[in-house]
DNA sequence: AATATATAACTGACCAGTCAGTTATTTTCA
DNA sequence: TGAAAATAACTGACTGGTCAGTTATATATT
């Protein structure tokens, strides 16, 4: 019946997970988790339902493959930042700042946070997991590049968690802003890094 | 048939709307938008479903409704904030933090910010409205009360939305790590306050 | 009596997850 | 080599449960 089309499908169930996974991605951000069908992820990996459960036992455990997936790079990539930093902290703080700014302002990149807090309340331990793996994770980072600054006479010795607030908040209010609300850039990512590394630095009292 | 237990129902129905509402936001902020049945939000009202329909059109509608009758104390609340503080800047700015961090830490009223962000996706009508009505109102109060602390020799005269977010942003994402990523807190949050105000005037940086 | 308020039973659409059957690919063995 | 057998990948129709919204009926208020 079918024209010659190519065949139907071909023996590469290997790349299946990452495949619909990636759908995963797309229709959750999209629509969200609960509202997100199945079937619209099969379609979107070019499948039929039936075949993501051969994959996956449930759409909860789409969810949960979905963010571990996402979390492993990141994790591992905080911890090199801080350690790379400890000889120079006010350029890794520079980098840190400049580096998550311009990955935040990746829709792809912010889709999964995005996801986590959305399912949190629902599902209490891929908060607590997140909580974990990134968001402790950054904070010590940058504890540990702060208390190297201290220590070298860089930085002033004041609350490493009041740091960490004052470097990833802005960022994230900002990326919240972005793509959750829908509101415009005003400002280039350029400008914001450094008008963010200015106040960070300096302060905003005149002196 | 019931046996004497007073009257099945005798209340004025002027009330209804505001009570449902109320088991509204309950119902929403514990399991989500989607996830909310609204025989739950009858029943947390100690009504039945039907009765729930005889005041609102239908289950967004209640969303609806919410969200504008919990956004009109904090926009004009905001304007007043700014208005107030063009005499002393940096009392003002001082004032601020330390109101809308307890403000934040009130499970009750960073509800409904919560909701808002978790159902943007979907209601694009309602991420806007509160964008304009809520974010963009509170930039605009900030800025005001910067431009004067500027042209009174006070502040440095950088990006104002840039001091927005070094404002809001740490007090944001600490409220996201508590009430929804389900974190301790480990500063009170008076040393909070007085380190993220350090930070803000002073700088990270020793000079 | 007439109206406003409320209930409880009901309907219809929707969708996660299942499964019997179909199609492609690989292996076996003549 | 090439046809048959075995296996892997996949499909789509179906089921069972859930829930937003409706309706027929009952109770309170004026």
């Amino acid at each position: 019946m079918r024209p010659a089309l190519g065949p139907k499908f071909r023996r590469r169930a290997g790349a299946r997970p990452d495949e619909i996974l990636d759908a995963a991605l797309a229709v959750f951000t999209d629509k969200g988790f609960e509202v997100a069908r199945v079937e619209d992820i099969a379609a979107a990996a070019k499948l039929s339902k039936g075949a993501v459960y051969l994959y996956f036992d449930s759409k909860e455990e789409l969810l949960r493959g979905l963010i571990e997936r996402e979390i492993a790079p990141i994790a591992s990539r905080l911890a090199a930042l801080a350690n790379a930093g400890t000889a120079d902290p006010k350029a890794a703080v520079r980098l840190i700042i400049s580096t998550a700014t311009q990955l935040l302002d990746n829709p792809r990149i912010f889709a999964t946070p995005r996801l986590v807090l959305s399912v949190a309340p629902r599902f209490k331990e891929i908060a607590a997991f997140y909580r974990r793996r990134v968001v402790d994770e950054a904070i010590g980072a940058i504890s540990v590049l702060h208390r190297a600054g201290v220590a070298g006479g860089v930085f002033r010795d004041i609350d490493s968690e009041a740091v960490a607030r004052m470097i990833m908040g802005p960022l994230f209010i900002q990326a919240m802003r972005k793509h959750v609300l829908g509101a415009e850039e005003t400002a280039s990512p350029e400008r914001r890094i450094d008008a963010h590394i200015d106040i960070l630095f300096e302060g905003l009292v005149v002196r």
